[in-house]
RNA sequence: UGGGGUGUCGCCAAGCGGUAAGGCACUGGUUUUUGAUACCAGCAUUCCCAGGUUCGAAUCCUGGCACCCCAG
């Protein structure tokens, strides 16, 4: 069952809301945490608030919608009384997040910007920020829940399951976490809208904003080729078959349908054509036909760069749940080590398009327990 | 330049005288704080070209053109 529970355990309020410290949340001019903002601020906290532009655009449609989320989270600031900063964190993201980024999709992995945006930027160089501005915890609109138990912060899936965002907080600390509050979640995204329409917040039917974090939606491919040279090569078959031509190994991810052109054939099915693998030395993508090809699944995985919530690493081999992506539904498998840094996770259940430089996530029932960055699947 | 075959959307492909299936690809949208997947929608007034027969032709006839195969 992956239903969050409230009463799994014992869950001692968090001590942030017992001594009402000052609260810094990090506002984006979104619907989020425009609510975050009343919520806190209707909790009695001494709350300011901190919009960061971390991404210094060259294209005018960016510039102009991160305009207006600043004009957006001023309106609500000023509508709840809430002093807001703004700041320009556009160098520490390049060099904590992009940078790394684009090493690994160089190196022919597909990397999950928003994990190390969280690790390094919004729940370090921002609390780091928030606390030099006086501020004792910070605050952001994500669907996840802490809870403090056994001595130690928890983080929980957010009461709304379809929206739990957990899976991009699983790289954080006890420090980060022990510093940070949810107002979301225990919340519905229904009831959040519903929220700020009731408080006349202007962001309450403001569309939801998806694409990487500050850097927003974009052409994947035509982005990409702004900051990586491309390398066309051929797509073949498993068997060797050249049938198509790629414009670069960085454009394409495992499992991924779209992009690759190629229509029908004489000598193949009606079915669609994924991609299988990715192979750096011969520059080429070997692509199957079908959604359940079996290619495209993996039995196991292999995960470095773990981060155990709870701060030390729960006994191994562990039986768990675990997503290998954002908003897919919890898996069964067991986790065991393969050493310190290194583990290698069983699932019941094949899973498909296991990618390397995506996150492995383990939970067990509403709490996420941390993760880890997946370096190949396997069938072993 | 003898024989046979084929020419229908970018690709594969149904249609065989009654007013252009389907799939893939592509494009747009929905879902989504990665990249994806998935879902929905759009996508040939026209069937290699030109004539002809017919109330009516992608479908029949004639003549071209192109490509493929087998023979040379």
């Amino acid at each position: 069952m992956n239903q969050p529970s409230k009463t799994t355990d014992p869950i001692v309020p968090h001590p942030a809301s017992q001594a009402a410290p000052r609260i810094m949340l990090g506002m984006s001019g979104g619907v989020d945490s425009s609510v975050a903002a009343y919520l806190l601020q209707r909790q009695g906290y001494a709350l300011q608030a901190l919009f960061m532009k971390n991404w210094d655009e060259d294209d005018d449609a960016e510039f102009c919608s991160a305009t207006q989320d600043l004009a957006d989270a001023q309106a609500v600031c000023e509508h709840l009384g809430v002093t807001l900063h703004a700041r320009n964190f556009a160098a520490e993201y390049w060099e904590q997040v992009f940078a790394f980024c684009l090493e690994e999709f160089r190196a022919g992995r597909t990397p999950n910007p928003d994990v190390l945006c969280n690790r390094e930027i919004k729940f370090k160089v921002f609390l780091e920020h928030a606390q030099a501005l006086g501020a004792d915890c910070m605050a952001t609109g994500h669907y996840a829940r802490v809870a403090q138990r056994d001595g130690r912060t928890r983080l929980l899936k957010a009461l709304d399951i379809d929206k739990d965002q957990s899976y991009f907080l699983y790289a954080l600390h006890q420090e980060q976490l022990a510093r940070a509050l949810f107002p979301l979640g225990e919340l519905t995204k229904p009831a959040v809208r519903a929220l700020a329409a009731q408080q006349g917040l202007v962001t309450h039917d403001k569309k939801d904003s998806t694409g990487i974090c500050f850097i927003g939606e974009r052409k994947f491919k035509e982005f990409l080729s702004r900051y990586l040279p491309a390398q066309p090569g051929d797509i073949v078959t498993p068997a060797g078959k050249i049938i198509g031509r790629h414009d670069g190994l960085m454009y394409h991810t495992l499992g991924q349908r779209k992009g690759l052109n190629i229509g029908g054939r004489r000598d193949a099915s009606e079915q669609p054509w994924y991609v299988a693998a990715k192979n750096l030395q011969q520059n080429t993508l070997t692509v199957v036909q079908g959604d359940q090809h079996p290619l495209l699944f993996s039995q196991s995985l292999v995960a470095q760069q773990l981060n155990w919530i709870a701060g030390t690493a729960p006994a191994l081999p562990l039986h768990c749940a675990a997503k290998t992506r954002y908003r897919q539904a919890d898996q069964r498998c067991s986790v065991e080590y393969v050493n310190n840094d290194t583990c290698r996770v069983r699932f019941e259940v094949p899973q498909r398009a296991v990618t390397p430089g995506q996150s492995v996530v383990f939970y067990q029932g509403d709490e996420c327990l941390g993760g880890g960055i997946i370096i190949r699947g396997s069938n072993d």
